[in-house]
DNA sequence: ATAATTTGTAAGTGATTACTTACATTTCAA
DNA sequence: TTGAAATGTAAGTAATCACTTACAAATTAT
């Protein structure tokens, strides 16, 4: 990866969480990272190309967190991993969830298959726990997840997430 | 409002609530509408202010599900009206909330503020219940509030919501 | 050292964008 | 009935869109 590649990638981050993959182009992107418009053809295809490029990276991220959930061996704790994950994200990242949470409003295909590996570890979890109706149950986690992210991610303020992550969790102790 | 006016905002809300606001152009709106682009702007102006008769629409049908819940006696129950409201919605609405969350993911001010409104009602109630922390309970309602919303509009199952809505109201009994 | 590959740019391409203009038809009040 | 206002369309407009081409410079392999 190359210093002007790289200076597309973190350009096209940004500018597309702010505004929307639609609404900005090449041109700009191109501009913000002060680079030739071209490079980005060169090196990433098309504009669709750039924007997977951008979910790879978040899709590592993503699975990185999801191994560490599966790795807890209590499943009253995985569950409530799931639910404390929004809350615990790096801030650095949040460009990264507000592109693919956007794209999930636009019905992006991509996105959705990667969320249904969270809720298939909620699912299990929930057998395991012999809930009487799992998959509902998944559901509405999965319903608290997407909120929690939304809140973190739109407010982008990582200390209201600290603060909103300490009144849930007295709620259950 | 005329018959082909009438079009034009359906074919917008259909489009835009499918594809993002940005993602669809005039062109293809009149084609959809079956009229002449032209006309658009003649009833709209711009773009922009086509978008504005569709949220303006959104708005009234926002503050009527306001103003039953401020109508409710019992404080408990007018948070629990607010946390109800997503599974409680006219599925022939949902696009105008699919419409109204995608913006809202794309930093929208006009949204904010009206969502506003409803944070504003739950922290009067919080701080009536004398809850220790009103304005981050509130935060914590609006985030469920948004997951909920997300949940049922994404999936587009209204039966769904009506499943969700009963596991929901048996943990609060 | 040199040939091949990769990285980079400037200047294009046709297509599409939001929007305008000029003009025709319909509606409707005086 | 007539004249103004509202409704509608077809054919434009310049600007911008994603993307390509031709070519130069840097990097790497042999």
């Amino acid at each position: 990866m190359t210093d002007k590649q790289h200076a597309i990638v973190e350009s096209a981050l940004i500018l597309f969480s702010d505004k929307g993959y639609d609404a900005v182009s090449t041109s700009a992107i191109s501009k913000h990272a002060g680079v030739s418009e071209g490079l980005i053809f060169r090196h990433f295809n098309d504009k669709k190309g750039l924007l997977n490029s951008l979910l790879e990276i978040w899709i590592v991220k993503f699975e990185q967190h999801l191994h560490a959930i599966e790795s807890i061996e209590k499943t009253d704790q995985k569950i409530q991993a799931v639910m404390e994950l929004p809350f615990r994200l790096d801030e650095a990242d949040y460009p990264y969830w507000k592109l693919v949470y956007s794209l999930k409003w636009q019905n992006n295909t991509m996105i959705g298959e990667y969320m249904l590996t969270l809720k298939d570890l909620l699912e299990k979890s929930l057998v395991d726990l012999k809930y009487p109706d799992p998959l509902i149950e998944a559901e509405l986690i999965i319903s608290y997840f997407d909120g929690f992210i939304t809140t973190v991610v739109l407010k982008n303020d990582s200390s209201l997430a600290s603060r909103l992550l300490q009144t849930l969790q007295k709620k259950y102790v």
